[in-house]
DNA sequence: TACGGTAGCTCG
DNA sequence: GTACGAGCTACCGTAC
């Protein structure tokens, strides 16, 4: 393997030709981290860019040039295509030490992850480079020290050698993404310049420096409020488990003794957990509840989940350089975190924060927050999946589906239906998109919904649903047919993206809630390809749900736009169901 | 003392 | 026959 090791601004300025030249590059970057376990983005230090063409490869040691003579790549990695493996790392990083911030991608690890089609198989350039290319990787160097003044021999040529990888690996992932089944092909940058006709690929490529912008930005938090909170939570936990332990002698905390004393001093009658312990979950204590000793043990254990819950907010902020009150929580997201293509966040997790806790999330001095997501957007989806008639014109007509199913199940005038028969076929139609069976129904209308039936007549809703919802039943029974037949199955979002499945559950939930995440990641990548250099940035994504932060005084044309986007996407996977959303400006995360 | 699995709970 | 996805904490048994 050739390289060039380039130390000097003289050197950088004789490559840009060639670079220049080149429709695409190979891009990988090192950067001298001081902590592996919390890399820092804003503090830690680039030490190489490396740029690969198919003949050369250009290792770029920054603390030998200089950051200041770096600006010479700017345009080069802002305008050419750029191939690397993970690039929401390297971009983040180009973004933070250059103010260099590329668009034009195509990422072997997502394009991997797609092509493996929800299986659980390893994403790691290492492990890619040997299933695609044979290439048994060297990855010793990954974490040596890169912020050595002058860099061993075989750290220089270990960052070539990721280059190399990436020429090896390209050409067969670009292939098989092009070889995928879908119903319709990509247009635009990603074709142009990387030949990639896959439009799940398209959309995961686009969203990636969209993804690395939000992680950025962070979402703004009051630091005072949260302040305030962990405090008086504390106090009210610490009085409530004191109090508890000297009236019963039980630490609620531990499950096992909880359990005993539940059954053995209370006479609860309590199920029993999969290995065969006791178990005092919450929803089963809830029939319980006239008890004060249960009543207080539900009661400790909200306030402890949402103490622990803002403890572990706290332990993620970090200052808002312009606003003291004002705290960012920069959480990271795995792209395509789940089977389906949805996201997942984690350090901390934003997207599992309990509405009484929203109210903490608030814009900084001089923005505004804007709260944005799908109504009832997997019910839609499975309607125009499945094509079915009844559902699709009940959703024309502006009804509200939970209540139409209920009359079509009780056969009720709509306005006629109770609170409780609105409630029972809600469960049902969530149910649906699960692939429900009348056991689960009964127990999950029970325990989500508080409306008890019996088995018999859960059997009865589930015929009931199927006798009117055809569309659902044909769909139902040919997934189970081809399952019957087959160990395993393929699955497809209305994007294309392939999914496959052994069971029946799964074959008929992927489909639904890939399409959802489809949709998200769409309206994310219109909102950024439509708001210019407008001063609004799109600060959490929750599956269903955008929230935006935008100056103040642009704050209406910034929704405008935010709108726009989401109908876009909504428009272009949904053709026969209309699309619904809501969105407005708030002043923080909990109005709405 | 560190690690991994399980249970329980939060969100969509 | 099974309701879908994720992350985080605490507990608890096992390995060192």
């Amino acid at each position: 393997m050739k390289f060039s090791y380039i130390t000097e601004k003289k050197q950088l300025e004789n490559i840009i030709p060639i670079l220049k030249a080149e429709k695409y590059l190979y891009l990988d970057t090192e950067v001298a981290v001081k902590n592996f376990k919390n890399i820092d983005f804003f503090s830690d230090k680039v030490r190489l860019i490396q740029i690969g063409t198919e003949k050369d490869i250009f290792v770029i040691d920054i603390f030998k040039i200089g950051k200041e003579n770096i600006n010479i790549l700017k345009p080069i990695l802002e305008e050419k295509g750029l191939i690397g493996h993970n690039l929401k790392f390297d971009i983040k990083f180009l973004k933070t030490n250059f103010d260099i911030f590329p668009k034009i991608v195509f990422d072997t690890m997502i394009a991997s992850q797609i092509i493996s089609e929800g299986k659980d198989t390893k994403h790691s350039l290492l492990a890619v480079s040997k299933r695609e290319a044979d290439l048994d990787l060297d990855k010793s160097q990954q974490k040596s020290p890169w912020h050595l003044t002058d860099l061993l021999e075989e750290q220089i040529k270990y960052a070539a050698n990721d280059i190399e990888a990436l020429r090896q690996i390209f050409p067969s992932l670009k292939e098989k993404l092009n070889q995928m089944k879908t119903p319709h092909k990509a247009t635009g940058e990603t074709k142009e310049i990387f030949g990639v006709e896959n439009p799940v690929a398209a959309v995961e490529f686009t969203f990636i420096p969209n993804l690395a912008l939000i992680e950025l930005k962070g979402m703004p938090i009051d630091k005072n409020l949260l302040d305030k909170m962990l405090k008086q939570l504390s106090s009210e936990y610490q009085s409530l488990y004191i109090d508890f332990f000297r009236k019963y002698g039980i630490d609620p905390f531990s499950p096992q003794k909880v359990a005993n004393w539940l059954t053995n001093k209370l006479k609860l009658k309590l199920p029993k957990t999969e290995k065969g312990s006791i178990s005092s979950q919450d929803k089963y204590l809830r029939k319980y509840e006239n008890k004060p000793e249960v009543q207080k043990l539900i009661e400790i254990r909200t306030k402890k989940k949402l103490l622990d819950k803002v403890k572990e907010l706290n332990e993620y902020i970090t200052p808002d350089l312009e606003d003291e009150n004002t705290g960012r929580i920069r959480s990271l997201y795995r792209q395509i975190g789940a089977p389906t293509g949805r996201m997942s966040s984690s350090k901390p997790n934003l997207q599992n924060i309990p509405p009484v806790l929203r109210k903490l999330f608030r814009p900084a001095k001089n923005y505004s927050m804007i709260v944005a997501d799908y109504s009832q957007i997997e019910l839609r989806i499975a309607a125009e999946y499945t094509k079915d008639q009844v559902m699709i014109n009940a959703f024309k007509q502006g009804l509200d589906l939970h209540r139409f199913t209920a009359s079509l199940i009780t056969g009720k005038d709509y306005e006629d239906i109770t609170k409780e028969e609105r409630q029972m076929a809600k469960a049902i139609n969530f149910g649906l998109i699960y692939g429900i069976s009348p056991r689960s129904l009964m127990e999950y209308a029970s325990s989500s919904y508080g409306v008890e039936i019996s088995l018999k007549e859960a059997q009865i809703f589930h015929e009931k649903f199927f006798e009117h919802y055809k569309g659902f039943k044909k769909w139902h029974e040919e997934t189970k047919e081809k399952l019957k037949n087959h160990r395993e199955i393929e699955v497809v979002s209305l994007l294309g993206r392939r999914m496959k499945v052994m069971k029946f559950t799964d074959a008929v939930n992927y489909p639904i809630q890939a399409t959802g995440s489809d949709m998200l990641k769409m309206a994310v990548n219109f909102f950024g390809k439509l708001k210019k250099d407008l001063d609004a940035y799109i600060v959490n994504l929750v599956h269903d749900e955008i929230i935006v932060e935008a100056k103040e005084d642009i704050k209406e044309e910034a929704k405008a736009i935010l709108e726009e986007s989401m109908k876009k996407a909504g428009e272009i996977l949904l053709k026969n169901v209309p699309i619904k959303y809501e969105i407005e400006i708030v002043t923080n995360w909990s109005e709405k």
